[in-house]
DNA sequence: ATAAACCCTAAACCTAGGTTTATAGCAACG
DNA sequence: CGTTGCTATAAACCTAGGTTTAGGGTTTAT
């Protein structure tokens, strides 16, 4: 027989909660889950292969109305597999430029790590203070420190 | 003399509007920006450079209470200079964490993006929707595509 | 056969991170 | 000296992405 899976074990799989799935099945992002005869969702092995997918999407910040926009074009069959990969290839895009922003940043905090980790950080910090206090103090601004 | 930039310059340099300036004041973030006789925010140079870093860590994912606790940091002098490095330790195991997850997932959506751009694209789909459509009938579910 | 565990929907609620609106005080230009 | 533009605060409003609550069926284990 082929096999299925509850809700609970699917939000497990996923590491989501159960109303975090309801609420992607109200927003549409679930169009091909089925329901047997009391109403209970029946999850099949492709089901969670989309949801794999979706949770991809997820994960790189694409927002849900789009997500639900690539699911519905799934849906429809093999005459929006073009649209698909223009889709999925905007958003690479977009997840290139987040990767670029993350290393951006990362080399700032990097630097700050660095200038903390140094033997003579606590002159380097208190030459800073210094310079700030000074730099206030000629505009007649009090000193932003030790309030 | 000494430079001093307006809350609008200061919006356009870092690409934030003056709301979300006004709002990081309200949320604590900036309790270095001193004011004018008129109450106008006066920035100088050195705020920048704190404004600099905030950007650095919000667009990094740090949240706004996290900010505001090393900007606190910051402003009590040198005696929590470890704590502040800590802190940043931190986060850049978040940082690095959300690099891997992005790396992961750009995989995935790579691998998606190569399918659809294989010359059999067409009848790989087919075969798929073929194979979720039986996984469904054979558990007396409806197919989902074609909606 | 009944308690415990599980599932459903609808609707209210929540949080983060802003944005908008209303009202009013300065500033700079012609 | 008035108009235009910049700035301020307070408070209401907004959006995304869920979470919680309420009320009610279903399934499983004892």
């Amino acid at each position: 027989m082929t096999q299925t899976y509850t809700i609970k074990e699917v939000a497990e799989r996923f590491d989501l909660t159960i109303s975090t799935i309801h609420y992607y099945d109200k927003q549409g992002l679930l169009p091909f889950v089925a329901k047997n005869e009391a109403g209970y969702r029946v999850f099949t092995q492709s089901d969670l292969n989309f949801i794999h997918t979706i949770c991809c999407l997820k994960n790189t910040g694409m927002p849900i109305k789009d997500i639900r926009h690539y699911i519905t074009l799934c849906m429809q069959g093999t005459s929006t597999i073009e649209k698909r990969k223009l889709l999925l290839l905007a958003h690479k895009e977009k997840i290139a430029r987040q990767q670029q922003q993350l290393r951006e940043n990362m080399q700032e905090v990097d630097f700050k790590i660095d200038r903390y980790s140094s033997v003579a950080v606590k002159e380097e910090v208190a030459g800073e203070i210094a310079f700030v206090t000074q730099e206030k103090k000629a505009l007649g601004l009090p000193s932003p420190f030790r309030q």
